[in-house]
DNA sequence: CAGATCTCGATTGTCGACAATAGTATGGCC
DNA sequence: GGCCATACTATTGTCGACAATCGAGATCTG
């Protein structure tokens, strides 16, 4: 056999289009969700949305009901889909769930490779430092994101993936709905520079318990009940 | 106003339809899997399929949608839709997915109601016990599934619910396609029994170990890799 | 006879049209 | 004037048909 121009794995070139188009139609309505193109509680037109991405009714339902099955959209029979609304009891769920999912994924890192990944969150912290630093509240809700998104795939389980990416868009919608102050920024920052250090430090409880405290914060801020001010 | 017959809320009467075609399609299809008529690896065809349940190929290709979001089945553009296979690394994942989902069921229940739930799993180890002792395999596998389906509905969470939904569909996939022995079910009812009793003492760290020991036994049986016999 | 190429069948992917339903606006009645 | 019954409209639910793609078997060539 005459010698092939390069190694075969090495130029890796990717299938054009490998995932179903009702799998790409779900990403892309997620990511507009998830922007606030549609708020909660909004109706999705099949029309409309079929007619914007230039597809049909039937892969554009198949698509919806994907993100139906996920939870971020709720079905009324002859009535339509809507965008999942944001009540504090479906807060409380949400980061309830979350904190399931990222625990478990904590405790698998933690076990696995704590230098990597805290290695592979630490540009995630500086991005999120910056963005706080100049007042982007924006930014630091995407850094705030990506950091958990980078947690969680460290973990290299395909269903902790699956499941949170999930939750990562509803999060995405809490963030949306909810203005910020700085020194919530500036809170939030310190509280995933913690975590990142548990990690590195190989202490999963540590890590674990700092992860709920955050959680528990979040949801206290969305839910709007006062948590527990410190006396001064 | 006269008075009501009776109080409205007691007489729950539910609507007769209000659910999706699609979502009770994927229900059928994934009770099916789990019962084993379409054992891992197997392809669904969408028009066979569509002739059995009396519906047209729209509603079930948006049934079957929700079932690739779950992972319970893979699809392969223009070939088909596949049940998912029960691969080892697939089966480590799958228990470490559960093992989040159930631990964090654990805290919620131990905070909550952790007599209330002892009592609710208590005739579900019976039941477990009973399916033992006539070595009614099947049975210990159906009671093992209730049991954790009854400790995740008590923690009253609507995702951790979904969630486990579909993790239990995978587990009935495996379960079915394992032979058990005598006594491997009599090992599974001690242990279920144990976490019960951890959880009615509401010694919640100790019923979240007593449970990865638990999961870790089942993918070590799944798996075949001989786990650590007791010397003797 | 081995290998590659071509053709055919089956299955999936996509679309447009029709039917059914819920909400809305209008008209009539008390 | 307020309330109920009715017709209408917009949207969803469903279906059948057509197009695109892949795998397998047959055919041809060296």
């Amino acid at each position: 056999m005459p010698p092939a121009v390069t190694d075969p794995s090495s130029l890796t070139l990717q299938p054009v289009v490998q995932q179903s188009t009702p799998m790409m139609i779900a990403a892309r309505v997620r990511t507009a969700i998830a922007r606030g193109d549609f708020p909660p509680g909004a109706q999705l037109y099949e029309a409309e949305l079929a007619r914007q991405l230039g597809v049909s009714r039937g892969p554009l339902r198949e698509g919806l009901q994907r993100l139906t099955q996920e939870g971020l959209l709720v079905s009324i029979r002859h009535r339509g889909l809507f965008v999942v609304e944001l009540t504090p009891e479906n807060v409380r769920d949400m980061y309830l769930a979350r904190e399931a999912i990222e625990r478990c994924a904590i405790a698998v890192v933690v076990e696995r490779d704590p230098q990597g990944t805290a290695d592979a969150l630490q540009p995630v912290l500086d991005e999120m430092t910056l963005a706080a630093d100049r007042s982007d509240y924006r930014g630091v809700a995407e850094a705030d994101i990506r950091f958990h998104e980078v947690l969680v795939d460290r973990a290299g389980s395909e269903r902790l993936a699956r499941v949170h990416a999930t939750q990562a868009t509803e999060a995405r919608v809490c963030i949306q709905a909810l203005g910020q102050s700085p020194q919530d920024a500036l809170l939030r920052v310190e509280e995933h520079q913690r975590i990142a250090d548990a990690i590195r430090a190989a202490d999963g409880p540590l890590a674990q318990s700092l992860l709920a405290q955050h959680m528990a914060d979040a949801v206290a801020d969305l839910t709007q009940q006062p948590r527990e001010a410190p006396a001064g």
